[in-house]
Parts: C-alpha cells; sequence; structure tokens
DNA sequence: ATAACAAACGTTATATTATAACAAATTAAG
DNA sequence: CTTAATTTGTTATAATATAACGTTTGTTAT
C-alpha cells in the first residue's frame, strides 16, 4: 500500500494558499510578512516551502522578478517546461499555456542535436491594458 | 556630426574584458573580486558597468545564476531576444544561436494574439559531455 | 573655447534575496 | 514500536543588488 506523499505539511499549506490568492507573483518576503501571524517566523520557513511547492510543481518561480506564481496550468508535467509573459510596465505576469509553444520547445534540438527537458521562458512586452493607455 | 556614443568607459570596459575572457558566466561580486587591482572598489561600479553593458547588448544575464556572460551572437538585436543552454551537472551555459528559434520566438503569439519583442529563454538539461560521463 | 547638459564615477551605507548549520519534533512505513 | 525520512524552529550569516550623495568627465551647440 505505498502511497505517493501527496499531503503538503503545514507551512507548505500556509505558503500555497497565500501565493495562490495573490494576483500576481509574490516576493519571499512579502510571503513572509503575510505569515507572520501564522506563525512563520524566518525566512528560511518559506524559502523551505517554496523549494517543496516548485518541486511538485505547484508554483513557479519568475526568475527575472525573484518571485513565485501559482501554477495555472495543469498539465505543465512537475514544472519541467514553463513559459510566462510578463508586461514592462504593470508587472503582471501571466503563464502561458500553449500547446505548440510547448511541443515546439520540448522537440527543440540545438546546433549540436542536443534535446531538453526542461526549459523557462520569459516574454516582455505591454499587456493589452497597458497598450491602450499608452 | 552627431555621432553615436560607442567608446565604452573605462570601468565598462574592464568589466567586459573580463567576462569575455571567462570561460563560463561571472558572478557580480567575482567580477569585483577580479577587478580589485584594477581600481574598481565598490559592488556599484560593478553593476553599473554591467547595466550598461546588458543594455548595449554586449552581455546577457543568466537570470536562473544571477551571472553574466558575453554575448557570442552578433545578430543578437541588442539582447532583446536570448536563449541559453544549460548544463545541469558541469554548469556549462552556451548561448543558443539559431535562427528558426529565435524566428518562432519573436513571432509567437499568445493565445489573446500579443506578441513579444523581448524574450528569455534558459534551457536545462546535461551537455554532451556530462552525458558521456554518467 | 566654453557653457550647458548628460553620462559616468567614487563612496558610504543599506536593502533585498537566499542559505548554512544544528537540534528538536513530526510523520510514514516496516 | 522503531527506524528512517521529512519537516520544523532558530540563529546567524552569505550573496546579490540598490539608494543617495556629490564629483568628475565627456559631448554638443554656440
Amino acid at each position: 500500500m505505498t502511497q505517493k506523499q501527496e499531503q503538503l505539511s503545514k507551512n507548505q499549506q500556509i505558503v500555497l494558499s497565500i501565493i495562490e490568492k495573490a494576483k500576481g507573483p509574490l516576493k519571499a518576503y512579502s510571503i513572509l510578512y503575510n505569515v507572520q501571524k501564522r506563525g512563520i517566523k524566518a525566512p528560511l520557513q518559506v524559502y523551505r516551502a517554496l523549494e517543496k511547492l516548485i518541486e511538485i510543481g505547484k508554483i513557479h518561480k519568475i526568475e527575472s522578478k525573484n518571485a513565485f506564481i501559482a501554477c495555472k496550468n495543469s498539465d505543465c508535467e512537475i514544472s519541467k517546461a514553463t513559459a510566462f509573459s510578463i508586461c514592462n510596465n504593470c508587472e503582471h505576469v501571466k503563464e502561458i499555456k500553449n500547446t505548440k509553444l510547448s511541443k515546439y520547445l520540448s522537440n527543440f534540438e540545438d546546433n549540436s542535436g542536443m534535446k531538453y527537458k526542461k526549459y523557462n521562458l520569459e516574454f516582455f512586452g505591454l499587456c493589452k491594458d497597458c497598450k491602450l493607455k499608452q
């Protein structure tokens, strides 16, 4: 009856719920500030939860922002392949769910014939709202 | 006779030459350590040079590593569109120069019809050498 | 040449992001 | 139960990056 560990620990649940409620990506120390009333006192407790949540694909790190966002993409295979659009003006971040793109990148071979299972792609531009306003 | 500023400043030259000589991406503080004999004493002097060099496309930042690498890709238009392969084992980083890929990504439209001029893509895997050794 | 402006510099201090190290508590599985 | 693995709590500190200030240098137009 070997059962995969599916249950998140208390700290992991707390951190995940904050990130899922947020409208956009959150920084680690902003998460820390938000969870101090719930008993998490130290950065490391947050970073440990983040690490685990990334590992199991519940959240992603936006590298260019050092911020963390919930995964909205049910079929991203344990977060190995991620793509985001980032607005240069309002900083809005959206995960891109596009089968053609992910297939293209997963099958991409570089000039030496090498393939890569894991990638992270960040697009930058103006989101629709910001484009209109300018 | 309006002339574009092409000449790099002293600090910019120093920082660039260190990065160009390196085999792989360098961290800011490692650059700082390397240039202290040449009169650059403070982090900010390095970061300012890095910022400028990125702006003019001479170097790129590898976001997942917080490290900086010289641009080998003469036609990457002022560093707006970058792609790298990163070895998970030996940490070797290579800029990917692939016209099909860059065209594909530059022309990519997300599900809302939005296009992006700027992107950064980081592929992760095992480089050839590391693959053989395992 | 020189005034006016922009870019780069030097310096100190500090903010932000992330991990090391260690012991205790909790949880899962045999 | 008990062993192993994971998670926790805690303190300290490492690594990465920017703010704010005044000065110096370089460029452009007159």
